[in-house]
DNA sequence: AATCGATGTGTAATCGATTACAGCTTGCAA
DNA sequence: TTGCAAGCTGTAATCGATTACACATCGATT
């Protein structure tokens, strides 16, 4: 802290001017290599650390992205996090990771502050004319908000309901039940509207109730379900509202699927250790952060305008143990292991 | 981004120099109070924002603190982060957040490139002469290495080993199998011998088996204790080695907790909703971050080395579904409802 | 031999804030 | 009236890097 060293020293030390350090460091191609291993053997010899504050300062830029995420708690969100630190810090870029709710203004600030050059967006809800008030270049991903004006990356959601419903309805399901995620969240609307679209295509009597994604919707749509109980299957906006149906249904005396089948969404860790095992659409999350990371990095060589871009990438259906044929149906065609 | 306003812009609109503008963001009560307001109207009306850069160069500080956690993608440090976060920032502390595996080069970036003035660190399991090297204060959450020379804040794993222990031999079981966490790891260490002491002080019969706090070393364990089935109860290291070793057990055909009881540690959000939900040490992450920064913000404050401190919060016995009296064991004095 | 370009390095301006120091007012006591 | 302290504000140095520009060297070309 006290005796950190700084260019100057480094320069002295290797008989150089702070320009040559600093271009050995940042331009190793353009000082001679005699000069450069001089130079490298200097900053070991000082413990030399290069002050970011100064870089950014006259570089004006931060060499850094910001993510946001509405809920670090999340582990849908840390496995994409990972992934995006990692595409990022090959390029040499850092990352940042705060949480997008609360204050609006604490958002401004650590949007504008200077601390980051560009920002991963994984929250639809904000403010959209903060959003659009921002100035440095942002992607949107996974969540989607038509009224940001952002380029985004995501998922087909419509398509993974339908692949949801095709898989119930080829169990034989006639009669669905869809907890959605919040209204007004684009992507959970997608996900119902795909859903409502299946069912009407294939006939099936489809019902959606409202609800948020978490494991207390989850629970609450099941007690409203069992009021009636007109449906044998469930589709979960998220795997953490499938994991509170089904524990809401256990505690009915319900077996998960034997007595009704429950698809979840996202395939979070949890989804293949939970039991039963989760039957769910798998988002591609490792793709996602690598996009969205390199998608970054280009927005951020270009100077001018880029193109805006939407890019769907397909979520994968991967059955598991929580869907069955429903009660009193037999299985069709069932084929030995599994 | 091109346009923003300097701190130069806000003075010529105030009509002010930039001393008298800046010391009316960071000192408001240096300045007068008409000045002060007319340079709070040119902030808005210019759209001033710090440049952080800038003010950390000249200030030689931060005003941000760096947390350090092994995995983002556990849900039981994304809870402390945010309580972290919520406490540094009332005190006008950014949070840095980044993972603290992979590449020693790639740490001691962050720890010295001057964008943090401290460090929470929550790992344990990293080179200790590399973390002694560290010249920022450090405090070290949850985790404990004594190697590091650090002042740490954590829960007492011993004592808290003692409790599931106590819990087990008051259901009547006479023989526990613990999984560990990894070798080496202080914490891991402590809940092992805890466990075997209070065995041992209750005339049990405990084994201990090696494993590293992840599912699928649950589901190993299990495998290995199905050769004897000595035990009629695990103990495991983390929530989610229980939740592995459930599943396992449940592979074989076993109920939880009829045929068997687990005991996990950490009470992660699943805990609660996994089935059956899970008996488990619930440790205050909460407190921990609050406290964690509270310690980092006195450290911070006090330029000269402070007193070095250990500080132990309890964990807390929470008894839900996965524990029962063995078979065959009456349970003594059930009680009414639960 | 003179000119030119390429290459490598140094000098000094610069990024945008903070802050030590000094100067100006103003009020009050002597 | 004068002196002094207190309060407010401005001037200018400063933080530690990057980088435009200038300059020196050297080999190749004419």
């Amino acid at each position: 802290m006290a005796g950190r060293a700084r260019i100057k020293d480094v320069a002295l030390a290797a008989g150089v001017s702070t320009a040559t350090v600093s271009r050995a460091l940042s331009n190793p191609e353009r000082v001679e290599k005699s000069t450069r291993d001089r130079v490298l053997k200097a900053v070991r010899a000082t413990g030399y650390r290069i002050n970011a504050a100064a870089r950014d300062l006259r570089s004006r830029r931060a060499r850094a992205i910001l993510v946001l995420v509405p809920n670090l708690a999340n582990t849908f969100f840390s496995r994409i996090i990972a992934s995006i630190t990692e595409a990022a810090e090959t390029e040499g870029l850092a990352v940042q990771v705060a949480d997008s709710r609360g204050d609006p203004a604490r958002l401004a600030a650590l949007a504008h502050d200077g601390r980051a050059d560009g920002i991963v967006l994984l929250d639809g809800s904000l403010d959209a004319e903060m959003v659009r008030s921002w100035t440095l270049p942002v992607v949107l991903l996974c969540e989607w908000n038509p009224d940001y004006g952002l380029s985004g990356i995501g998922t087909d959601n419509a398509e993974a309901a339908r692949t949801a419903v095709a898989h119930l309805a080829g169990l034989g399901h006639r009669s669905l039940l869809h907890v959605a995620g919040p209204a007004g969240n684009d992507i959970a609307e997608a996900r119902s509207e795909g859903f409502l679209a299946a069912c009407a295509a294939l006939n099936l009597q489809g019902t959606v109730v409202p609800g948020d994604f978490t494991m207390a919707s989850g629970e609450a749509a099941v007690a409203s379900w069992a009021e009636d109980r007109c449906a044998t299957a469930l589709f979960c906006a998220s795997d953490e509202c499938a994991i509170g149906a089904i524990g809401a249904l256990r505690r009915l005396g319900l077996n998960v699927p034997s007595d009704i089948s429950v698809v979840g969404f996202d395939d979070i860790d949890f989804a293949a250790r939970f039991i039963p095992a989760l039957t769910t659409l798998h988002q591609p999350r490792a793709a996602f952060g690598r996009e969205a990371a390199e998608r970054m990095i280009a927005l951020l060589r270009l100077e001018d305008e880029a193109d805006m871009f939407r890019i769907l990438m397909p979520s994968e259906l991967v059955i598991r143990e929580s869907t069955a044929a429903p009660p009193g149906v037999a299985v069709r065609g069932a084929q030995g292991s599994a």
